[in-house]
This record gives structure tokens, C-alpha cells and sequence, in this order.
DNA sequence: AATTTCTCCTGCAAGC
DNA sequence: TGCTTGCAGGAGAAAT
């Protein structure tokens, strides 16, 4: 669930108390959710953290070394800064920073992970280009080019990270629902002006969220760096809203799955573009 | 080449 | 109360 807002969160809030710092030990509590170099120096152990980076849902840690380290958060994932090791399940990796501050890695659902890299060069290389550009620095023309011919549905293309990296499942229907776009709608068929209002709204949406701490569901599982729960939620227009009233116009809310995802709309707040336009 | 489906994993909630 | 079942979903592999 940690989608870019979430992690944008987490990267402001650890910020402060990591970067700078030197990692004192590297401890792998579980080796299968390394992949690259697990030994604690290729995990930045010995080294100091010059930065915290992001690319859409992962943070990526650079040391003073050129070494790096990238962490995703999956759909369960959290970086958590603390003054003592914390206790319970799932904790993966542990950095212990010189100091006496902890920053551990835990991830009940194991759908994220931990990538050491060389360089930042190699990360880049076999990683972070492979990737989409960050949703916040999208433009309408370039969307509108890469979605050109494209018959999948919009909704379905935002998902996909190796063309736009950092929207999930909660802000991808929550900024259709901001455009008044359907969500099944072909992606060719959205000309400039609507893919100039859809990423307006996806910035809009996106600096919100961000701003707010991102969202917490729930669940409770989303947390920043700090422990902090996040307070866009009760924002959320249509996410987790299926059968309750639009906030906009009343209309009961449809739920549908696409690309294996429960996907909230407002049929009448998000028509279909082939209904208006023959 | 584009698109869809499957798979991984655990915790929680609903149903019986 | 205690069981089973279903659902949540990011991303990469596999299938169409």
C-alpha cells in the first residue's frame, strides 16, 4: 500500500536522522529478502549515509562510499527510525547507526525487499531506468505520447511502473475520480486537453497526499519513519467506498476489477469517453 | 509488441 | 469459540 505519497513521507521523515549518520552494524535477520550482496559492507556497514533518494515507491539509501542500497516497501512494508531495536515479527534487516538509533526493515507480506548495488551508476543501470518516470515530474505531453495507440485501459497503464512510476491502486482511482475519467477508458483514446486535466489532478492529488502524511488504511500498517500514521484518508473520494453515495453527486459507488485490482468509480461523475463521444 | 493472468505472502474479517 | 474462506495488492514472470 505504500504508494509515492507514503514513501515520499517516509523518505522527509527519516531524513533527519539518517542522513549523515554511519551505519555502525548491518544485521540480515532474513537473507531472502536481500537480493544483490547481502554482507552487511555491501549493506552500507562501516559507511555513512550521505542521502535518501526516491523514484517512485522505493528509497533508495546512498553511503559516502558510492555504495547504495534500495528498499520497497511492497504492500506491507515499513522503514522505521527508533531509539532501541524494536520488537516482534517480520523485522528483516536492521541498520544500527552510530549513535545508538536503529532503522529497521519490516515487511509481514515480503512483497517488498532490500537491493545493494555498487554504485549508484549500477542501480540505475539494472534498476531504477528500467523504471517509468516519477509520477510528480510526469508532463501532459509526454504521458500523452507514451499513451498514444495504446489500447489498455487507463487505469490499468497509471499501474504500470515501467511506464509511470509511484501510483498504486488507492490514488490511481482516487485521481480518475478527480478527472471525471473512467477508469476502463482506452488510454489512445484521451486526447491532450484530457490528459492535461488527468495530470493536473494526479499532481494535485499526489502533493496533497504528501502533505497530509500520506494515508494509513484501516489496517494500520502504514507508518512514515517516525511511526506517524498518515491523515489522507479521510480524503479518499472513492477508495475502499464501493456502495456509499459519490461525494459529488450522490450516485451509489460501482466497484469492478481490473487488472486484477478492485477498482471505485462513480459512473456518473466518470462516464465512459465512448458514450459522449459516439 | 501489447496485454492479461498468475504467483508470491500474511493478517484480518466474515461466515458457519 | 474455532474453523475455513476470501480478500487486500506490487511487481515480475509466464501465458496468450
Amino acid at each position: 500500500m505504500p504508494e509515492l505519497p507514503e514513501v515520499e513521507a517516509v523518505r522527509r521523515s527519516l531524513r533527519d536522522c539518517v542522513v549523515g549518520r554511519r551505519v555502525a552494524q548491518v544485521a540480515v535477520l532474513r537473507p531472502d529478502v536481500v537480493r544483490g550482496s547481502a554482507r552487511p559492507a555491501d549493506l552500507l556497514e562501516g559507511v555513512a549515509v550521505a542521502d535518501i533518494q526516491r523514484l517512485g515507491k522505493e528509497l533508495c539509501l546512498l553511503a559516502d562510499n558510492g555504495r547504495c542500497v534500495c528498499v520497497h516497501l511492497g504492500m506491507s512494508g515499513s522503514l522505521l527510525a527508533t531509539g532501541s531495536p524494536i520488537a516482534g515479527q517480520h523485522v528483516h534487516v536492521i541498520w544500527t547507526l552510530e549513535g545508538g538509533r536503529v532503522l529497521s526493515f519490516r515487511d509481514p507480506r515480503r512483497f517488498g525487499g532490500v537491493w545493494s548495488f555498487a554504485s549508484v551508476a549500477l542501480r540505475d543501470e539494472l534498476r531504477w531506468r528500467r523504471r517509468g518516470e516519477d509520477a510528480l515530474s510526469i508532463t501532459a505531453s509526454r504521458l500523452h505520447a507514451q499513451w498514444r495507440g495504446r489500447r489498455a485501459p487507463i487505469k490499468t497503464l497509471l499501474l504500470n511502473q515501467a511506464l509511470l512510476s509511484g501510483v498504486g491502486n488507492i490514488y490511481a482511482d482516487e485521481i480518475l475520480f478527480a478527472a471525471g475519467l473512467h477508469p476502463l477508458t482506452e488510454a489512445g483514446r484521451l486526447d491532450l486537453g484530457l490528459t492535461k486535466t488527468l495530470v493536473a489532478c494526479l499532481r494535485r492529488i499526489l502533493r496533497a497526499a504528501i502533505a497530509a502524511g500520506g494515508s494509513t488504511l484501516r489496517d494500520g500498517t502504514y507508518r512514515d519513519g517516525l511511526g506517524e500514521t498518515g491523515r489522507y484518508q479521510t480524503r479518499h473520494a472513492v477508495y475502499a467506498r464501493a456502495g456509499l453515495p459519490c461525494v459529488r453527486c450522490q450516485t451509489q459507488l460501482r466497484q469492478i476489477r481490473l487488472a486484477g485490482r478492485s477498482t471505485v468509480y462513480c459512473p456518473t461523475c466518470q462516464p465512459r469517453l465512448g458514450f459522449l463521444r459516439g
